[in-house]
DNA sequence: CTGTTAGCGCTTTCAC
DNA sequence: GTGAAAGCGCTAACAG
């Protein structure tokens, strides 16, 4: 019978102090004679006594965790953004609650309830844009929020610049002496959509590209969504097909890979691709792509957080960080 | 200022009743009178009242909340189980704790604080194979544990027999005619490694194939491992290549076709190609492959670890899930 | 340096 | 039905 019933009481008792004590020596107070503390430890080690993290987090207030929003579908987006995330928690040993949330569904309810649980110290919520309305109660609260690829001006934010990168991606195929080239687009509703959007057709307009709408698609940023779009540009007089298309993301442009192998062109002879994200697949795919340094904004995310929860952020902070473009063998 | 200092004593002044009663109606105790819990819930509105679950955790002994833990890489196996553990733990209002842990980093430690720390009310691990010699301290501490794909006679355990899947993958290859096969293992240090060399052997003897060690392989499941086993294999003489491959995971896969790819050959006509897991990439990628049931391995879990948490379990539980043959057009 | 005491915010008997 | 009081296991003054 080894279920760790033992407590501080127990601790004290046996080595003869006061909780007082042992609660000190448990935090590593240095007001403590090394004899105690030896004595201590060792009654701990014998009775195999481990601090209840429920009890330690209520007489400090204190959850010694973090949530970690993301949207309802992990993609390999998230993912690369959570070894970062995961990697800076596991230094500050502090725990990492994972929730999702549907954007249909009543967010910032459930980021409320959160915030009132007291599970955690801080929130990072990963591509959410929330509008100015909702902000004022999370605002209100109090709680350390930061904002992860998506930017707003109330709250802690690292993300990076959408109309750059995508104007960065049609430079790059302009350069390449592409005129006809295509968009395959994710959700227009998001504002990810919209900036990529922008920033294609700022580079349209620099490049003197007339857009043609009909070859500008959109859908979500799945492979599905990226296959179906090309399949629908595959729908055109073939005159009309692209020399060159601009996934909005890497999945889309997996997508749209195997629509253009299955219509038996090659790529990038016939018809360029580049992507948007460099997954870690895309190297295997030798997918052209703009590259979004995802782990590096988990693993500032974090330190940004847990800088907020020790109040060592006076004024707002807002970070984008930085796109690549990757070469490639798709375009 | 709304910083929610509020508890159960103001809400209970407010009310003008004890906390008990505060309390009583929280919990939704029938043995409240309409009318004192209306106006109880009426007061809790207004004051924009939530129980600090910190507090309630302790008072009841119970973290609502579990820990997941997952190997230090999260591919895109752990990816597609997590969306079934998320969902799962969804609908009891669980949290859900992520811990990752480094193969080579004192495990069981690491496990054993995550128990005492009482955060957690149960355990999932997730492909974590824990030594006879290790399990005993977990075992005693009396907490709630359920493997996934992982067997293990002392704890409950939800499992794919990797021998059968093996065994699968190469008869169909067999029954397409052929009879050079590379196998491309994972880490044959691994109980999954270990048991698919085992499925390819039994296969091979079954259909009278000659077992060629320079076709066999092993190293990680991930793509590079794949790709780089299967360069290995490119390295024999042109007589000795293999007219199909097995690799044991998609990840691999991907890599294999990688390397097929750039030698110029064509899939499945000179190579073909099977994997192993169907990733949700697999589709895209037109994969053959072994699809092991990963959702439904994330969701099966929760469901019971939360029965077991909740003592409706008497014995050990063991499942098996289902593989099946997915064909596609690389094999 | 160390023991004692009063919380942290809730749940849960135990009486009335 | 409901209030009062005793924990849950720990931290953090407060004395000495």
């Amino acid at each position: 019978m080894s279920k760790n019933k033992v407590n501080i009481y127990d601790v004290a008792e046996k080595a003869g102090v006061g909780i007082g004590t042992v609660s000190r020596v448990l935090n590593n107070s240095d007001k403590v004679k090394d004899d105690t503390r030896k004595k201590v430890l060792e009654v701990m080690k014998e009775l195999n006594y481990r601090p209840n993290k429920l009890a330690q987090n209520l007489a400090r207030q204190k959850a010694n965790a973090v949530a970690v929003i993301v949207p309802s579908f992990i993609d390999h987006f998230f993912v690369e953004v959570l070894k970062g995330i995961q990697d800076a928690l596991e230094e500050e040993n502090i725990d990492l609650i994972l929730h999702k949330i549907d954007l249909n569904e009543n967010r910032m309810k459930k980021i409320m309830d959160i915030v009132h649980s007291r599970k955690v110290d801080g929130i990072a919520a990963l591509t959410m844009d929330i509008s100015d309305t909702e902000d004022q109660e999370l605002k209100d609260s109090g709680i350390p929020v930061v904002l992860a690829d998506e930017f707003s001006a109330d709250f802690h934010s690292i993300y990076f610049d959408d109309l750059k990168g995508a104007e960065m991606a049609v430079d790059y195929l302009a350069a390449l002496d592409h005129s006809r080239i295509a968009f395959v687009n994710g959700d227009i509703n998001s504002l990810h959509g919209q900036k990529r959007l922008e920033g294609v057709k700022k580079s349209f307009k620099k490049n003197n590209i007339i857009i043609d709408q009909k070859l500008i698609k959109d859908g979500d940023f799945y492979v599905e969504d990226g296959y179906q779009s090309m399949q629908e540009i595959f729908e055109l007089p073939q005159a009309k097909w692209p020399t060159a298309v601009f996934a909005a993301s890497d999945n889309q442009a997996i997508g749209v890979l195997q629509a253009v192998e299955e219509k038996g062109l090659k790529v990038p002879a016939d018809i360029a691709v580049i992507g948007y994200d460099n997954i870690e697949l895309a190297k295997y795919l030798k997918l052209t792509t703009i590259w979004q340094p995802m782990y590096q904004l988990g693993y500032l995310t974090i330190e940004v957080l847990l800088k907020a929860i020790n109040g060592e952020l006076k004024d707002i902070y807002h970070k984008e960080l930085e796109l690549k473009l990757v070469k490639r063998e798709t375009a």
